[in-house]
RNA sequence: GUGCCUAUAGUUUAAUGGUAAAACUUCGCUCUGUGGCAGCGAUGUUGAGGGUUCGAUUCCCUCUAGGCACCCCA
């Protein structure tokens, strides 16, 4: 106790945007990752785990050398040799390098791809943004961009959410081209906004040289007014792009998944072609998932072949289903504690626990409390419905009391016979 | 990287220029083999450092951390 004062004042605090996800928080998560696994399992999307630490190199090389992600958000670790190692960024440029290193073609076209898992960004941590977050990716590569993987990524992204009971989902969707007319389109901003360099904020002159696609993304008075004139992607499109994302709108339609069309909308990364989309839900500004294809990213990383798909920030979805009070974990399974009184049954009790786990029931215990008042207390607060009570006297007898919590019921049962009586009980 | 706000038990919050209070949680006792209720008790050097002051948890400064917003993003 004197030491008190010592150990307060040296107490090492987790590192800035990182949290601990505690014991009482695990269900929500453990249900979150459930459902996305089973969103993945129905539509066929295989679990791929990468490492969370990858050469700097593959993120500088396809997320684009100017994108914050890379230019101030990576946190990278040099290694004992010359290896510039990151903490990833995110997921998609890790699967693809897994694709072509480990010649993924080879499982068959499309090969349909989940992951989840820590991302790291160095930013500062607000509402929904952390150092650390945790993401739910579905991705589809193949050796053509059939518009009909868009749609299938948009659908298991859309579909996981649901699953989630998360209502009031807003999902927006745009293209922004090719390498054919991105250029074309990008000249007509430049054009248009070249005029009008007086009127913009300071960061978007700053983006009219760095990255015009991202002035359509400001919310700054002037430049949101400037917006509305400003030339639609949607037209300058050419007539490969056009046609594709009319398919992924039909696709949707088909699938009734409502959409809203969003010609501003635009990514952070370099990689993104054609197809964009962000899922909303009322009442947050943060986007729930994201995604778009990326019919450039493999190429970038040395091996041809197009990709589409779509990552969730787990933190915001438990902030969301918190907020709004969605009730995803269903009743508790039923819970036996054993009680013990006494050394003889403490110990015998030990070897009780080991018996029933081989049949296959579960069991709480509280062996290191001594009376049997406070393990009764730990049994209640444990919300057990059934707890066992083994003391001196039916350890002499090879007998146990069973006790129905909520009746306060009591039966003695002789020990040979717990299992089974256990199993009908908790039918 | 920029701006604003905040910092008191494990948690949520009081209070005061004269060294702190309540509720909840946890543990124990009342009650040595019968829980949920109740009563009692235990658990704190008011984020760190400095300044003003006879005296600072309170006022001032710095730092740190957190929250929020911008940038950007899941």
């Amino acid at each position: 106790m004197a030491s008190n004062k010592k150990v307060k004042k040296s107490i090492i605090t987790v590192p800035k945007g990182m949290h601990d996800i505690l014991p009482d928080g695990q269900p929500l998560w453990e249900k979150i990752r459930k459902i996305a696994k089973e969103t993945a399992d129905f539509y066929n999307f295989s679990r791929i785990d990468t490492p969370i630490l990858e050469r700097a190199e593959l993120f500088e090389r396809s997320l684009g050398e100017t994108s914050d992600v890379i230019e101030k958000q990576m946190l990278v670790i040099r290694g004992k040799g010359r290896d510039s190692l990151a903490l990833r960024p995110e997921g998609t440029a890790p699967i693809a390098r897994a694709y072509i290193e480990n010649g993924l073609s080879r499982l068959g076209q499309p090969l349909k791809l989940y992951y989840e898992g820590p991302m790291f960004r160095h930013e500062q941590p607000q509402a929904g943004r952390f150092r650390q977050f945790h993401q739910v990716g579905f991705e589809i590569i193949s050796n053509d961009s059939d518009p009909i993987y868009d749609a299938q990524v948009i659908i298991a992204s859309y579909r996981f959410l649901q699953d989630l009971k998360i209502k009031d989902l807003n999902l927006q969707l745009n293209s922004i081209g090719c390498a054919k007319c991105r250029p074309v389109f990008r000249k007509k901003l430049i054009d248009y906004y070249s005029s009008k360099e007086k009127s913009l904020c300071g960061d978007c002159r700053r983006r009219l040289r760095l990255n015009p696609l991202r002035l359509l993304d400001c919310k700054n008075g002037g430049c949101v007014a400037l917006k509305k004139e400003s030339p639609s992607i949607l037209d300058t499109l050419c007539y490969d792009c056009k046609r594709h994302f009319k398919k992924v709108l039909e696709f949707l339609e088909e699938v009734k998944l409502p959409y809203t069309l969003n010609q501003f909308l635009v990514r952070g990364l370099d990689y993104y072609s054609k197809t964009v989309f962000e899922i909303f839900t009322e009442g947050s500004g943060l986007a729930l998932a994201a995604g778009g294809r990326y019919d450039y990213l493999l190429e970038m990383l040395g091996k041809y072949a197009p990709g589409v798909g779509g990552a969730a920030g787990l933190e915001r979805l438990v902030e969301v289903i918190k907020s709004k009070g969605v009730n995803l974990l269903g009743r508790p399974k039923p819970k036996v504690f054993l009680i013990h009184i006494g050394d003889l049954a403490k110990v015998k009790a030990l070897s009780l626990i080991e018996t029933l786990r081989e049949s296959g029931l579960d069991i709480l215990e509280s062996l290191g409390k001594e009376s049997l008042r406070a393990q009764l207390k730990a049994a209640d607060k444990a919300s057990s419905t059934l707890s066992l009570i083994f003391g001196q006297q039916e350890a002499f007898e090879q007998s146990i009391i069973i006790r129905d919590m909520k009746s306060g019921a009591q039966e003695t049962v002789p020990l040979k016979k717990v299992v089974d009586v256990l199993k009908r009980r908790l039918r």
